[in-house]
DNA sequence: TCCGATTTAATCGGATCCGATTTATATAGG
DNA sequence: CCTATATAAATCGGATCCGATTAAATCGGA
């Protein structure tokens, strides 16, 4: 090759927006476990609690749904809180297909314990300022989603 | 238990900005799949890539900072990536400690082929949009990293 | 020089996340 | 009624991601 080729000048890693989202979702992680280490849950789980908080006796399809997740992701998830006592997995007796998820006491227990850690303080950001970004960041999600398969965007 | 007890109003799920970023990162990674799939390799190998051209013969170390990972995560990654051809990794005769990275002329057509393939269309945003997003997540991103562990934020 | 402390990768086990498949149940058409 | 199709959850294998530990090399002070 020729040694002297030059190098075409692509947009740095450092701008792109697929790795800013990715780099922030691991920081969160990092900044969000020593609080859910104390509440005994991971991440995911804690985001399955909160929104059977919100909706309960949801099916796992339904849940999914708010959470972005499907059944192979969300099944041995809801499994291990099962153990963990703060759900119940109960086949409906309508359609022995579906599995409705329940949170128990402890469940219950579990999210309003948890509901006085929040990070909104390390985000540093304002009030007004932290609802702006919120919104833009689920603006992009759903132009995401939503996206037709289109060879040259 | 009091069947009755109200419910405490705490902000919905979807509301969360730990929960937009998460669940923007999940649609970001199904958006990339195709599109890295015909390249032959996955969202991580592909930044590892990305980043080792704009900065070849990196350690380990140097090019997890810039990722946000560490060895754990990185070593089989570029592991794989040796074994498909995109780069070497060889010990530092200088430090035997270091591992140096490099990408082959394949890893470097690998990404220069990749680079007409973005998601920036996708995103939906106008170019001073994208650009005003893009900046304050990674804006985000630096102050969870950087904030103090407070019992009360 | 010598040996304990430090640094760098690598290894390992646990928990996602996902595409693909399988199993069980429900539905519809003949 | 009976089967072909559809749907919901579960299972499985591959690829991260991370905390904790290990192995190897280097460094530094007595």
């Amino acid at each position: 090759m020729d040694a002297s080729a030059p190098k075409p000048n692509y947009p740095k890693l450092a701008d792109f927006m697929c790795f800013a989202v990715y780099s922030t979702n691991l920081a969160y992680g990092r900044a969000y476990k020593p609080i859910l280490e104390a509440l005994g849950v991971t991440y995911t789980q804690w985001i399955a609690i909160v929104a059977l908080w919100e909706d309960d006796h949801q099916t796992v399809s339904t849940l999914g749904e708010k959470l972005f997740l499907e059944s192979n992701t969300l099944t041995p998830i809801l499994k291990k809180l099962e153990t963990l006592g703060y759900l119940r997995r109960e086949r409906d007796p309508k359609d022995e297909r579906q599995v409705i998820v329940s949170l128990t006491q402890a469940g219950r227990a579990l999210r309003e314990q948890g509901a006085q850690k929040t990070l909104v303080k390390a985000t540093g950001l304002e009030p007004e300022e932290f609802r702006v970004l919120q919104k833009a960041i689920v603006k992009l999600r759903t132009n995401l989603l939503h996206h037709a398969a289109d060879p040259a965007d």
